[in-house]
DNA sequence: GATTAATAGTTGCAGATGCAACCAAGTCAA
DNA sequence: TTGACTTGGTTGCATCTGCAACTATTAATC
């Protein structure tokens, strides 16, 4: 079908990485020297503090993160004093978890630092453009990879 | 400046992050079980097939991928019998990396499925959906993050 | 030529990650 | 109830990674 060899730098999930890596990396040296979090934690912090309280399993389902990640993130951010867990009256299994103050100050923090560094992308992208990518993004994030990824239908 | 609070799902560096994540997840699979490599060596070794021989710090400068990394995964392909490296004539310190027979067919072999994985990825978006994608996210890597990361002007 | 700085590449170590195995609590059905 | 199965969450282990330190060589400066 195709005889042209291979060529990396059109290979949209290498392009997709290597724009990720490049825009994440200046916000990731912010909340690792701030407050010494991992990518995780950050992710994991922002969830609750955007949706309030919930459990790890919850997390995962919103946020596509792997359930060993989150708990770990979980404890980190649990020793940190930025979260408390409680017991989940309907299933003892499960755990509820909220932001304690200081959770909610870093999250206020680094939130109005991560939009101001959102700002600053997008207005280096100029806006429609910034708009546009948006789109494709979450259509791609909806779809998957081709080959029949199809777990996430669950 | 804003008041309202943050959300991960419209931060820029996170959609691309999962953007990646969705994409790259199906091809790492392939080259993983088909070949054992990680994904630095796939790179490594893409590079070398579409370019030719080159040292590893050329790696470098054109994939952006750490030297740390790239001297792992150029150790990793030796062993495996895909490269030989031989000292520079220029240079003592540099080695002159070159595929052997054998990572010329793993090359050819992997390079057909990545276009192919491409083509359907791509198929998944529309023709001129993802060539506009290409081209913000040229763009975007081009920039790299807003915060002064200028050392890429080296 | 001797000294100092820069550069190619490797290595040690301390995290971070993925995967499979695991525990405890819930569900379902006979 | 008992037993088979699922599910929320944790842990062990075997990598993979990032960073700083290091060796050997080259370049620059005096």
């Amino acid at each position: 079908m195709q005889d042209k060899d291979f060529d990396l730098q059109e290979f949209l999930p290498y392009l997709l990485n290597q724009a990720a890596e490049a825009t994440s990396k200046g916000f990731h040296a912010t909340y690792k020297t701030a407050y010494g979090m991992t990518r995780t934690q950050w992710r994991v912090l922002a969830h609750l503090g955007k949706f309030g309280a919930m459990t790890a399993r919850d997390i995962c389902a919103r946020s596509h993160i792997e359930k060993t990640k989150v708990s770990r993130a979980v404890a980190a951010l649990e020793t940190d004093g930025c979260l408390t867990r409680s017991p989940s009256p309907q299933d003892r299994r499960a755990e509820i978890l909220m932001l304690t103050d200081r959770g909610r100050a870093v999250f206020a923090d680094l939130g109005q630092r991560a939009i101001a560094y959102d700002n600053a992308l997008r207005a280096q992208l100029g806006p429609e453009t910034a708009i546009r990518l948006d789109t494709l993004l979450r259509h791609i994030i909806a779809q998957g990879s081709p080959d029949g990824d199809a777990e996430d239908q669950r």
